[in-house]
RNA sequence: AAACGUAUGUUCAUGCU
């Protein structure tokens, strides 16, 4: 068996994943049973690969065999059902495994909650949330962080604010992807302010600002032509060692292309490069975008054309 | 033998609405 993981492993780490299920669908003809978390790694990685077939192949040969799974492969196969945007899969699968004598934890119900949320059944995820209170389990800042995006997807941003402080109150301290949430959900409104006041209760509470808030409120402020304002942001970034990635660029170049000041919006995708970030096909879309509005035909041509050079697929 | 190693939340572009 030991031989057996060690090849079905060699192709896994060589990508071979097709060959490595080859391999491991052999085992009905030997006489072991693999581990459990050499599986759950083999699943892992079919649905990080996107080989959906090969993964239920696999997970139907071990449903044949002498394991008991865990919470880690019942996380594989929620992954599986949300992968195919099946919901009523994804809630099965908390009831099948209880019925396997393996109870959901706090991550399992997590992510039943995240994919009700994406599907827009938000009460149900509230509704998730009670229940797993009840099976004696704490929700922790991935619950509320969830569910408060859940409900900025809906635009329900009170209600938002609501599961924000009973977040608080349930002694969690202020979490930074919540608070992202919330501020993009104004940002979305086209509420910048009140996002800043979001900004500034994170500051007070010491909460970290990451590059992921930063371009958050760049956004914000981009899209309401505030660009002195998105200068300073920048200048704080830098201040503050948060190092700016493509999205950074990409908003300040759009924010600048909005203005119809291309000069600026050209120095933004220099100064990109010269830091060594690449442009992606956000970048060009901005400046074909920018282009086109200042009636550059020809120069968002010539771009298009060097997107492609860059190996970057039109969409 | 033990340990280690596998699962969950947030940010960017175009048009129509």
């Amino acid at each position: 068996s030991v031989v057996f993981e060690m090849l079905v492993d060699s192709y896994r780490k060589m990508g071979l994943l097709a060959e490595a299920v080859d391999v491991f669908l052999t085992i009905k003809y030997v006489e072991f049973v693999p581990t459990l978390l050499f599986c759950n790694m083999l699943l892992r990685d079919l649905l990080k690969a996107n080989k959906m077939e090969l993964f239920w192949k696999v997970f139907d040969r071990m449903s044949d065999m002498e394991l008991t799974f865990d919470v880690y492969t019942y996380s594989n196969v929620i992954n599986a059902y949300a992968k195919a945007g099946n919901v009523d899969e994804v809630k099965k699968v908390l009831l099948e495994m209880g019925e396997n004598g393996c109870a959901p934890n706090v991550v399992t119900y997590n992510m039943v909650i995240h994919n009700l949320c994406r599907a827009g059944h938000l009460d149900e995820a509230v509704e998730m949330k009670r229940s797993m209170i009840e099976q004696g389990l704490v929700p922790d800042n991935y619950t509320y962080s969830t569910l408060v995006n859940g409900y900025c997807m809906e635009r329900r941003l009170e209600d938002a604010k609501l599961v924000l402080s009973e977040m608080f109150d349930a002694g969690l301290k202020l979490d930074g992807v919540a608070c992202n949430s919330l501020m993009d959900g104004f940002i979305k409104q086209g509420n910048v302010e009140e996002a800043f006041k979001i900004k500034n209760k994170m500051v007070s509470h010491f909460v970290q600002m990451d590059l992921v808030v930063q371009n958050t409120l760049l956004n914000g402020v981009c899209k309401a032509g505030m660009m002195e304002k998105a200068r300073e942001i920048v200048t704080e970034m830098i201040e503050t060692d948060t190092k700016p990635d493509s999205r950074t660029y990409n908003l300040l170049i759009e924010g600048y292309y909005r203005k119809h000041d291309m000069v600026r919006a050209f120095q933004m995708l220099d100064e990109m490069k010269k830091r060594s970030l690449a442009p992606t096909i956000y970048t060009y879309s901005a400046i074909i975008n920018g282009l086109y509005l200042s009636r550059n035909f020809g120069q968002a041509r010539a771009a298009f054309g060097e997107m492609i050079k860059q190996g970057l697929e039109p969409n």
